[in-house]
DNA sequence: GCCAACGTTGGC
DNA sequence: GCCAACGTTGGC
C-alpha cells in the first residue's frame, strides 16, 4: 500500500465534484508533468490512498481522501483538440500522458490547511511543505499519512 | 497581481 | 550538452 497527495484547483475540479461524479469516480486527467505522470503510470497501485489537496484558492490545504480504483491508462484528453489538455505531440498509438482513476472516500470535516501542515514538526520533511515544491502528484510517507489522517479526525472546525 | 522556483524549448 | 528565454505553478 502506497500513499499519495494529488493537487487540484477547486475552481476547476473540487473534491465535491469528485464525490458527485458517476460512481464517485473520475479519471484524473490533465497532468502534464513527466515526474507526476511517471508516478501515476508506474507506481500508483490499486487501493493506494490519496489525499486530495486544493490549491490556488481561498482555503488551501488537504480536503479529503480518495483511493485508486484503476491503474494507469492513457489520458485521452491529450488527443482532444477542444480540450485544454490537448497535446499536439501525442498520437492515438503513442499518447504521451497517462492517468489513474480515483474514487472519493471521504471529505474531511474541515480543511487541513497548508499553514497548519507547515507548523507541524512531524511534517518538516514532507515534500509538500518544502520550498519550491510544485509536483501535482507526489508520494506521501506512511508516517506522514498517518499523522495527517489523525489530524483530520481530531480537529474541530 | 506579484514573483520565486521550477520545467521546457530550441539555438548553438 | 549548455544555457538563455520563455512558460507554468502556486503561495502570498
Amino acid at each position: 500500500m502506497n500513499y499519495w497527495l494529488m493537487k487540484t484547483e477547486p475552481d476547476v475540479f473540487s473534491i465535491q465534484d469528485l464525490k458527485e461524479s458517476p460512481k464517485a469516480q473520475t479519471d484524473w486527467e490533465g497532468v502534464r508533468n513527466y515526474q507526476a505522470r511517471n508516478f501515476m503510470r508506474d507506481e500508483m497501485k490499486l487501493g493506494d490512498k490519496v489525499f486530495i489537496y486544493h490549491s490556488s484558492c481561498k482555503n488551501i490545504g488537504i480536503v479529503g481522501l480518495a483511493k485508486v480504483v484503476k491503474e494507469s491508462h492513457p489520458d485521452i484528453s491529450c488527443l482532444d483538440k477542444n480540450s485544454p489538455y490537448f497535446d499536439k505531440i501525442s498520437t492515438k498509438e503513442k499518447p504521451r500522458w497517462h492517468l489513474v482513476t480515483l474514487e472519493w472516500r471521504e471529505t474531511f470535516k474541515s480543511t487541513i490547511t497548508l499553514a497548519q501542515l507547515k507548523k507541524s514538526k512531524e511534517l518538516e520533511e514532507m515534500y509538500l511543505v518544502k520550498k519550491g515544491s510544485r509536483l501535482s502528484v507526489q508520494p506521501v510517507k506512511k508516517g506522514e499519512f498517518d499523522f495527517i489522517y489523525e489530524l483530520s479526525k481530531t480537529q474541530v472546525d
